[in-house]
DNA sequence: CGCCTACTTGATTGTCGTCAAGTGGCGTGG
DNA sequence: CCACGCCACTTGACGACAATCAAGTAGGCG
């Protein structure tokens, strides 16, 4: 597990958030280009973290808001058994360290779950700069916002007691996410392994092994290592619960017979 | 299930929220007196629910904050199954609806626990007041952030595997919520049915009964109805895995013995 | 008093976790 | 270039824990 501290040195210059491509979708989540004039400046460095690095830990003060450029992390929490749970997986668009806000204070660790380019954000630069741009504040309003709809959506993941849906859920939020990001929905690649999504689903690693091949046996999925085809994504949808679309509920019957 | 229309006619006044007793743990979250100078004037109107009532439901459109004043309500999701998921539990100075701010579109329904008493604060008008009072600004967004980490601390609670882990951590929040806000941590009422608890925590109603009798057995609490006597507090953080106290491990191996 | 709902308790089934062995990809080093 | 070892993942056999099915108890309310 390496140290944050030797980061420092990587490739670190300043970003300009009002410029950014992705500035709709990040930061100034929810606005449109009319209301981003006159352009904020919030100014973010860029960082580089490499797999297993650690963007910050439990207990850590907060005074960052690190925004996934490139690449993937997770957020996890320890239990006083020692026992882990991966909170949520942030892809390129998503902001860590928004549930710190609330008392200055990260309570869960962050880290990279491959070699991930961050913006890293002053809070408290990046709120003196909000309070004179109204669209800047809605606009994160929204998004914090959205990351509690997102949490829920989450628990509802974990509400089913199936396992089986529960990884179509995930597979599908997947899907979702890249379609929503101009990415290809059916064509992708797991950013995290099976171990991870067993520990955030609540799951045995085996039974995510058995889940993955039950999917793909059915034709829904095709997997080889973390490279997911989604053959048949209505049927994914409507396994996962998400879309009115789908097979017969026979299909769903055949499964369970077996 | 009633309609919320008919609750027009309940009592209906206006309530100031600068001068609410509860201020600070409610739209005022985070702040102090001294910071509430000049007092915001945010007009929500009280209304009065009874059990069962809806608040609002999926895919309404989004308007109004809802604080609990007294009582409790749930939310809850559908799947295209047909399968609901409660999402969470809101109790006194909690906030129903920060999620909908994202869409401006409700994405649960609200349904009161009991007889509540709820602070309607129409959003656009709390969203004025609060761009002109930085405080305010700063108090939202934190309540906001604090919402995010209640549903990750869900996630954590439905991430464990086990039925008496993660009954117990529920009972615990409830203490804890009590004790933090003024009431006692060991004598309580469960505001929630069995049932609603079972739905939520992911669990069969049967396997709740048997976990809280597995909990009294123990000698952790005591319950009859919905009368919650926590007995051994340090034992009950220490199963639920939020606090350094507890028995020792063999406690929980004799448990397991049974 | 009797019905209804919420909850409890018991017996059985089934899903998923655990234990165990085996496969395959990948980087390292000879 | 191949051998090796490591790690992530897969697959199989078995057992445990919780779901399901079923019956019974206890309040709450007309």
């Amino acid at each position: 597990m390496k140290q944050s501290a030797k980061l420092v040195n990587l490739n670190r210059n300043v970003a300009n958030c009002g410029i950014c491509v992705r500035f709709n979708r990040c930061v100034g989540y929810g606005l449109d280009s009319r209301e981003t004039n006159p352009k904020p400046e919030i100014g973010g460095s860029r960082k580089l973290y490499r797999r297993g690095d650690i963007l910050f830990r439990e207990g850590d003060e907060f005074q960052y808001l690190y925004a996934v450029y490139s690449g993937a992390v997770k957020t996890h929490k320890t239990t006083l058994h020692g026992e882990r749970q991966i909170i949520d997986f942030y892809l390129p668009g998503d902001i860590v360290g928004l549930d710190a806000i609330t008392d200055e204070q990260y309570t869960c660790e962050a880290e990279a779950l491959n070699t991930t380019s961050m913006c890293v954000i002053d809070y408290k630069e990046f709120l003196d700069v909000s309070i004179r741009h109204e669209g800047l504040y809605k606009g994160f309003l929204k998004r914090l916002s959205a990351q509690i709809r997102r949490e829920e959506d989450t628990v509802v993941s974990l509400g089913s007691r199936d396992a089986y849906q529960r990884i179509a859920r995930l597979i599908a939020k997947l899907s979702r996410y890249y379609a929503d990001n101009g990415y290809s929905a059916t064509d992708f690649t797991l950013p995290m392994s099976r171990t991870d999504i067993a520990n955030h689903l609540g799951l045995a690693v085996e039974t995510v092994s058995r889940q993955l091949g039950q999917l793909r046996e059915q034709g829904v999925i095709d997997i080889r290592q973390n490279e997911v085809s989604v053959l048949d994504l209505e049927s994914l949808n409507h396994i996962a619960g998400i879309s009115r679309a789908g097979p017969e509920p026979t299909k769903l019957a055949e499964r369970a017979t077996h």
